[in-house]
RNA sequence: GCCGCGUUCGUCUAGGGGUCUAGGACGCCGCCCUUUCACGGCGGUAACACGGGUUCGAAUCCCGUACGCGGUACCA
């Protein structure tokens, strides 16, 4: 489209923690802009103070930084168009404002709210279904087209409450080309003289994104579906200001497995984590959310599913992000995340786990925890399981499944695993391979099944009926650990 | 209501007029491996929303209908 380095933004509103859909639409800006060498760019739309959440600025920048999702330019960075929140650039939407004043595209207004109201009431009785401030109702209205100039300017002077207006012309067809939807045509009869100035001076999204678009070189708008209607109000006002606008691409909404827009209440419901910190507490790999959420609307076009963000940057490609929306689907994000479990390092691994095993009271030596990460890696979905399904390597297990005792623990199982129990005594060094071997001739000289002394051993040390190779699970536990809970399950169950 | 966007297995999707008795992945089911679970391997289940066109031929192009979703604010 554009010859110029390609710039893209990802600008979210501080309303509150930043959710999936946000991530991901932060993720495709990023992906495009990596992949042509581009920009990246975080803005700040705190133009609503009503909805203002403190908190929500420093979770946006956490959340990016968690994802591995760095800006090129935004707060705290820094960049040529600083500052990068539009609280900030207040003055400059003025500014641009009263450009538009000056060449008479936009209009002062005075209606109160009541007023506004009262008339789409009104429209409405009447028949009209789809009641606007517009071109055929601005004239019944008190603004800066009805009202005598002298009136206006006193208004104004005494500091009465305003807005500004955009002078929508009726009966325009605009085209616009989305660089994911194809063309998409709108009529601007359909449009409301949007305000572009709000009554407490602060701009609306439209007024400030426009301006900062453009003041902020972006070449490529990638946003979320909620913005198409919107877009023929944004090139309104490029042609108003003889602006060029930036190419625009739409991304597919991501929704609720059971229909709608994903929002924080269904999604509660449903169990499914709505803001990224969740994702990050619950102890999801950042590339595999980011896995899960590249494919959320767009494929590669191959056979291969699990990509790093590094490799999704040069398979990326807008053109093959699909127009539907999506359905949310834990199941496959597990699955990306047990992918991406399997590709750590016992070590890292390891460093992933500590601090859930910590949250739930286990201390474990560093090469302990190395060695059960080894252990457990290929059977975990989430690296907090470890303190969950794992949760017997840290500490003896206080009772026993008791489905797995009904199935496993019979009659001689006590005697099997006292006389087990003495012979692990005697191995020197305690390992799988002589732990295996002592158990296989015990089976043998007592004419029974290896299975009869294995399952009330895994039983025995773990508590339960799943878990990594036996041996192996031994030979980590250590003899003195086994022991004491072989000794201890006989005395239970025995 | 009005405006806009969309519609291939339950879900994410491949496909863009003949190679489609529609391919892959998740899930689910079965078998194999195996001391259990997981991993892995093999196999199975399951889809072109509907109706009209266009064409020798349509999942693919056009129109309509239905359904879904979004928007319709001094919120973004």
């Amino acid at each position: 489209m554009s010859e110029h380095p390609v710039r893209v933004r990802f600008a979210p509103s501080p309303t509150g923690l930043l959710h999936i859909g946000g991530l991901r639409t932060a993720l495709y800006n990023y992906l495009f802009a990596k992949q042509h060498g581009g920009t990246f760019i975080l803005r700040i739309e705190d133009t609503d103070q009503t909805r203002f959440v403190a908190e929500a600025e420093g979770d946006i920048i956490g959340s990016l930084h968690w994802a591995g999702l760095h800006y090129d330019e935004g707060p705290g960075v820094g960049g040529p168009h600083a500052p990068y929140r539009q609280s900030e650039r207040q003055a400059l939407y003025r500014n641009y404002a009263q450009r538009l004043l000056d060449a008479g595209l936009v209009y002062y207004a005075f209606d109160t709210e009541e007023e506004i109201e009262a008339m789409r009431q009104r429209l409405r009785q009447s028949g009209n279904a789809a009641p606007k401030y517009d071109a055929v109702t601005r004239t019944g209205m008190k603004n800066a087209i009805t009202l005598p100039e002298e009136d206006v300017r006193r208004r104004i002077e005494a500091g009465e409450p305003h807005v500004i207006r955009m002078k929508v012309p009726p009966g325009e067809t605009m085209r616009i080309h989305d660089l994911i939807r194809g063309w998409v045509s709108f009529d601007t009869s359909d449009l409301d003289d949007q305000v572009l100035i709000k009554s407490d001076g602060m701009p609306t999204y439209h007024l400030a994104s426009v301006v900062d678009d453009h003041l902020m070189e972006i070449t490529h708008v990638i946003r979320g579906e909620e913005w198409l209607p919107s877009t023929p109000k944004h090139f309104l006002l490029y042609q108003f200001f003889g602006w060029q606008p930036p190419s625009v691409a739409h991304l597919p909404l991501i929704m609720s497995p059971h229909g709608g827009k994903l929002s924080k209440r269904n999604a509660d419901e449903l169990g499914i984590p709505i803001s990224v910190k969740q994702y990050h507490k619950a102890g999801y790999e950042p590339q595999a959310l980011l896995n899960f959420l590249a494919f959320l609307g767009w494929n590669p076009g191959t056979e291969q599913e699990v990509f790093t963000l590094e490799e999704l940057v040069p398979a990326f490609s807008i053109e093959r992000v699909g127009s539907s929306g999506v359905q949310f689907n834990l199941d496959k994000l597990r699955w990306y995340n047990q992918q991406f479990i399997r590709r750590l390092s016992p070590q890292e691994l390891a460093d992933r786990a500590r601090p859930f095993l910590h949250a739930n009271g286990f201390h474990p030596d560093e090469d302990y925890l190395v060695r059960v990460a080894a252990l457990m890696q290929e059977r975990l979905v989430l690296v907090g399981d470890l303190a969950k399904s794992g949760s017997y390597f840290f500490e003896d297990p206080e009772t026993y499944d008791p489905e797995g005792v009904k199935k496993r623990w019979k009659e001689n199982s006590d005697d099997l695993l006292s006389a087990y129990a003495d012979r692990l005594a005697e191995l020197e060094p305690f390992d799988a391979p002589r732990a295996e071997e002592a158990l296989r001739s015990l089976s043998e000289e007592k004419g029974v099944g290896g299975g009869k002394i294995i399952h009330p051993v895994r039983l025995a040390l773990s508590g339960v009926t799943v878990g990594p190779g036996l041996f192996e699970m031994m030979e980590v536990l250590g003899k003195e650990t086994c022991l004491r809970r072989i000794r201890r399950a006989i005395q239970v169950l025995g």
